[in-house]
DNA sequence: AGCACGCCGACT
DNA sequence: GTCGGCGTGCTC
């Protein structure tokens, strides 16, 4: 007798215990790990879940269902995939359900509604219950049903058992077009029949057409577009191109297809095609960038990862595109990482250049279709593209590389890296490290700016290090000029967010005929209005936060959950009419340049002014093109353009970012510096970077001013040292989140109570954030340190049992708990 | 995540 | 007297 195999499945549910179901005998020589597979799943959902493993172990239970069906023909998760989810669930404390739910496109993931169709092979003979001829009659009638309507037609309330029997009698089957979301898109090309290849034996067609004139001009259409006679490889051409060529030659082709001249051939297209296919583009690298690209070549031979600490403008894309050139020379695939979307635009014209179609782009913009494409073209089982290299954002790290070879993670710093919600709330640049040598890869780290984790991990030795000061034709690093805000109020030479030198600095740029960019880390009008009467600040009803006004739709919102208002006209507690607006951002910035500049053209980039793409590449587009003089915007103006004209780079307070309570508001701070700055001067003149200040004596102010970048660090890792906090702890972020202040309040004491038995003072708080309440919900923060020197596996098993036990007794509260290991 | 079961408040 | 709120437990 033969064993009964079983399978562990991953549900795209957040389960912490594994199911197991029985592998129907069918099945058993197709299955393997990493297989989708179809099962029911509680009363009556089904669910596409991936086969985890395969075993003969009999569970405890009786009531052991079957796997339904096999959606594919092979796996589409890899070994190497299932090791890296695995990895996930562990270090970043979440269920392989969610990671699976991440990972893969829902393109392939079937959600429920699975719709029944009834099986034309169906052997009438086969005797069926009353409920199931009820089904199989519906279904003549009526081509698909799904369950829910079973249901009802049959008034029960699970006709499931139903379904599975029609199933298991192959009377019906689960309709694959609707369970596989994505449908591959083919293309008709015409091709001439093997009879016909010769010139002569074309000719013996064109004379025995000559009573044919439109079949003629066909036929020379495509010997035209083909190129067949002319060169060793003829163009391929399809149906659409040669009958676009040819007037009213539809009928005609049909004769010409059959008479046997011409013939058609199918094939699958890819929809993330590109029209650039002139591979062979290199550039050389300058001796600077040569060196480099040396070092990285030598440092890869002891190092598996290496951070490149690059200056702005040196370079560090040309590098990374000859590094990839050698890796694509043994036949490796490369994925390059970059913090958002909007970069992904930037680079991929570069990439196609040096590349070709070899080159695939992966985000969350993308359709299903296009996403589930490049999967499977990455996979290796997609009938056209072959990708090597994929250019993508922190979601690209989960594609199924059937042999990766280097992993490129640009502007490595980026917060964007990190996942905050849902889980699992990953750092794509530590998993991707972590993919990386699940595949014996080598991963290049690159940034102007690296974070204090990756610097402390290069300066231990943990990383290679290279270092590029130079930059691009010897373009000189922007002058630093420091403005002293309270310099200037003190002299009533302020004029409102402005200092003198900042105006005049603007000014100079304009009558050169120059650009300038100001930065001003807060969008909106103002962050609050208040009534000058009694004091009184609109706050968001559903989260303890003042409702920012923002001018031009003349409304009041909040930036946690996107309440809007109408501004009131008057203080709705003592109806004064005097309401003031408070503080600046971008859309006040804006307003009050163009006073002082009234013939400057202005723009503004924000999270506002760039509500859609097209917006945000406008803005862009017409900065480029110098149709505007001044760009003012949030972060998104420092991520990765590069402006030729750029002048002056004024940031309007530089402090707003300093005092923020956070250990790493520093590191964010001189990473903006940087990346400000960076934005200043041009090929032919050396930029100026503004930046105004209350507190010019700030050692980051200071060492940001002399490029005093060893010394900026050696401080951070020194107070963090100190401090105990990352890298040389791990922190952990526990948030609670009720409905009700009181619940929350009392759950956080409890678990806390519980953390201190364990984990002594590296549990912190319950601390209340800033802003308390979040959506209705009242939020209570802990922050666990785990010690680096002890196993960081047995912490989080302690911490995830405390949390476990905590949540099963304790508070049988509907309490949320959110764990999110490194958070940012 | 969904869904059923079950126990307390305001209604035809 | 019932409808329906959402707290709780379970899904192989």
């Amino acid at each position: 007798m033969k064993e009964t195999l079983y399978s562990d499945i991953i549900l795209p549910l957040a389960l912490s215990v594994r199911y197991t179901y029985r592998v129907p005998v069918e099945l058993e020589n197709k299955i393997s790990a990493g297989s989708r597979v179809v099962v029911q799943f509680g009363k009556n959902k089904l669910y596409s879940a991936i086969v985890y493993n395969l075993h003969h172990n009999k569970p405890e239970q009786d009531d052991i269902k079957d796997i339904l069906s096999m959606l594919d023909e092979s796996p589409v998760v890899t070994d190497h995939q299932l090791r890296l989810w695995e990895w996930m669930a562990e270090y970043y404390m979440c269920t392989l359900g969610e990671v699976y739910k991440a990972a893969l496109p829902s393109g392939l993931k079937l959600e429920s509604e699975s719709k029944i169709i009834s099986n034309p092979q169906f052997d009438e003979s086969v005797e069926l219950t009353e409920k199931e001829k009820i089904i199989r009659y519906i279904l003549q009638k009526k081509n698909t049903l799904t369950i829910k309507e079973a249901n009802r037609l049959l008034e029960i309330k699970n006709s499931l058992p139903v379904i599975k029997s029609l199933l298991e009698k192959n009377a019906i089957s689960i309709e694959q077009n609707l369970v596989q979301a994505y449908k591959p898109k083919f293309e008709t090309y015409l091709r001439i029949t093997p009879g016909y290849s010769t010139p002569e034996k074309i000719n013996l067609a064109f004379v025995s057409l000559k009573r044919a004139g439109v079949q003629q001009k066909l036929l020379s259409g495509y010997i035209r577009l083909s190129e067949i006679f002319l060169s060793e490889k003829p163009k391929e051409v399809t149906k659409k191109e040669l009958l676009n060529a040819v007037e009213k030659g539809a009928s005609s082709l049909k004769s010409l297809l059959g008479k046997k001249i011409l013939e058609e051939y199918t094939i699958e297209i890819s929809r993330v095609h590109s029209s650039v296919n002139n591979a062979g583009y290199s550039n050389i690298l300058s001796e600077y960038q040569q060196t480099a690209f040396d070092k990285i070549t030598e440092s890869f031979k002891t190092h598996d990862t290496i951070l490149m600490n690059g200056v702005t403008s040196s370079g560090k894309t040309e590098i990374y595109i000859h590094m990839i050139r050698e890796f694509i020379k043994q036949e490796k695939q490369v994925l390059y990482l970059l913090p958002e979307i909007a970069l992904t635009a930037q680079i991929i014209g570069r990439l196609r250049i040096a590349f070709g179609n070899n080159v695939g782009i992966y985000h969350s913009k993308l359709s299903d279709a296009e996403r589930v494409e490049l999967w499977n073209s990455v996979l290796g089982v997609s009938a056209t593209n072959k990708y090597q290299v994929i250019l993508g954002v922190r979601s690209s790290i989960f594609l199924p590389f059937k042999n990766l070879g280097l992993v490129i993670i640009d502007e490595e710093h980026e917060n964007t890296y990190k996942q905050f919600d849902p889980a699992p709330r990953y750092h794509a640049r530590d998993a991707a490290i972590v993919l990386a040598k699940l595949h014996g890869a080598k991963t290049l780290l690159g940034s102007a700016s690296p974070s204090v984790d990756s610097w402390h991990n290069a300066k231990t030795g943990k990383f290679g290090w290279v270092e590029i000061t130079q930059r691009y034709q010897d373009m000189e690093l922007p002058e630093i000029i420091i403005a002293d805000i309270r310099e200037s109020l003190r002299k009533k030479n302020m004029r409102s967010h402005f200092t003198p030198l900042l105006i005049n600095s603007i000014h100079d740029a304009l009558q050169n005929k120059e650009q300038v960019i100001l930065f001003q880390n807060r969008r909106g009008f103002s962050p609050y209005i208040q009534c000058g009467n009694c004091g009184w600040i609109p706050k968001c009803t559903r989260c303890n936060v003042s409702l920012a006004y923002h001018k031009n739709p003349g409304k009041m919102i909040c930036h946690y959950c996107n309440y809007t208002v109408t501004i009131p006209g008057t203080c709705s507690e003592c109806s004064s009419k005097e309401i003031h607006t408070c503080g600046f951002g971008t859309e006040k910035i804006e307003e009050e340049i163009a006073l002082y500049f009234p013939d400057a053209k202005i723009s503004r980039l924000d999270l506002d002014a760039a509500r859609t793409r097209k917006n945000y590449e406008k803005i862009i587009r017409d900065f480029e093109e110098h149709k505007t003089d001044i760009l003012i915007g949030t972060q998104m103006i420092t991520k990765g353009f590069d402006f030729d004209r750029v002048s002056v780079a004024g940031i309007l307070n530089a402090d707003n970012m300093l005092n923020y309570p956070d250990f790493r508001a520093f590191e964010r701070s001189f990473q903006g510096l940087m990346q400000v700055s960076g934005r200043a001067g041009g090929k032919n003149k050396r930029g100026k970077v503004i930046l105004q200040t209350s507190d010019p004596r700030h050692p980051l102010i200071q060492d940001f001013l002399y490029n005093n970048f060893a010394g900026f660090y050696n401080t951070q890792i020194n107070e963090r040292k100190t401090y105990n906090y990352p890298p040389f702890c791990r922190l952990v972020k526990l948030t609670l989140k009720h409905k009700n202040e009181a619940t929350a309040d009392h759950a956080a004491r409890e678990l806390m109570k519980e953390l201190k038995l364990h984990f002594g003072d590296r549990a912190l708080g319950p601390e209340t954030p800033v802003v308390n309440r979040i959506q209705n919900r009242f939020i209570k923060n802990i922050m666990v340190k785990l010690d680096k020197n002890k196993s960081l596996g047995r912490s989080k098993e302690n911490l995830r049992q405390i949390i476990t036990r905590f949540k099963s007794n304790e508070a049988r509260n509907t309490t949320d708990i959110i764990i999110d290991v490194d958070p940012v």
